[in-house]
DNA sequence: TCATCATAATGAGCCATGCTCACTATGCTA
DNA sequence: TAGCATAGTGAGCATGGCTCATTATGATGA
């Protein structure tokens, strides 16, 4: 009884763990086509969300070292995604701000999520999307119950 | 009409790639404890799945050049978890094959799996729990027909 | 048999992304 | 103004991708 409990929950896992997968290999595969890789894309989706700001504030908001975003800043500055700007509130530091170019990159990758969310959900039938959509919040409810915190 | 279905499709990728990331996320840190790192534990899945076998086909199972299953194997070698073994019937190949360590931390990477389906799921109502299945069931479908084929 | 081509692995060397530590320039505060 | 704090970067390391060239071995045909 239990036994069989715990291999229809592994397989639910499973089945998790391997869109996890499917759908990281997805995006991947869509970035390169736009000439960025996945921790610029990440860094891009990051000050569109906080808006221009210095390098500390996107390093707390991604949760990686100020030296890395420091990286990732030159990769994006020299493929023309964004610009440091001076700060004029403090001489030390930088406001990364996105050129016409990123913020048509980002408008893009945008529209993309749309389109696929649609080719995801749109045959669906209404009841099993619900379902969907109930179990993946109780599942993320009970992640952050155990303790992981969402990155955002 | 059209709007309001494509917010909630919106709303429902956004929940699916929160899961996405903080899944991935959860696993690297659980790793870190073994000694292991992402690649190498999916070399580590991957020799499991498909048993002894040389690097040529350890490439192909994982999708990644030969060269940097040589590194990871290396990696893996230093670190006691897998040795190289002489190919009986080829002397240029190797069989990659656990080492006693190598079994246990796989091992133990299955009871850790298991353990986690079932506090994600065990305390989830069984309705709800056959309504995400079903919803994850459809939505791999999906991938499929898009063209988006599983790693394994 | 032996020359030729194919294949398994690796060396060399590149890039990206993460880290720490040390350092510079600047800001802030007592 | 002296001294501590903070923003960013240089130096240097590890991992994990890649390609290209090389070595050793296998396989095949004249």
């Amino acid at each position: 009884m239990a036994h069989y409990d715990d291999d229809s929950y592994n397989a639910a896992l499973d089945r998790l763990l391997l869109l996890t997968v499917m759908l990281n290999d997805d995006m991947h595969r869509g970035l390169a086509t736009d000439g960025l890789t996945p921790s610029r894309t990440s860094l891009l989706w990051t000050l569109r969300r906080i808006g221009p700001c210095s390098q500390k504030a996107i390093a707390a908001a991604m949760q990686i070292s100020p030296r890395t975003v420091t990286g990732l800043v030159d990769g994006l500055v020299a493929t023309g995604f964004v610009t440091r700007e001076p700060d004029p509130a403090d001489r030390r530091a930088v406001l990364v701000t996105f050129t016409a170019k990123g913020t048509a990159a980002v408008d893009s990758l945008i529209a993309q999520q749309r389109e696929f969310s649609r080719q995801l959900f749109a045959a669906m039938p209404p009841e099993r999307f619900a379902g969907l959509v109930a179990g993946l919040d109780d599942v993320l409810g009970t992640l952050h119950a155990l303790g992981l915190r969402s990155p955002f």
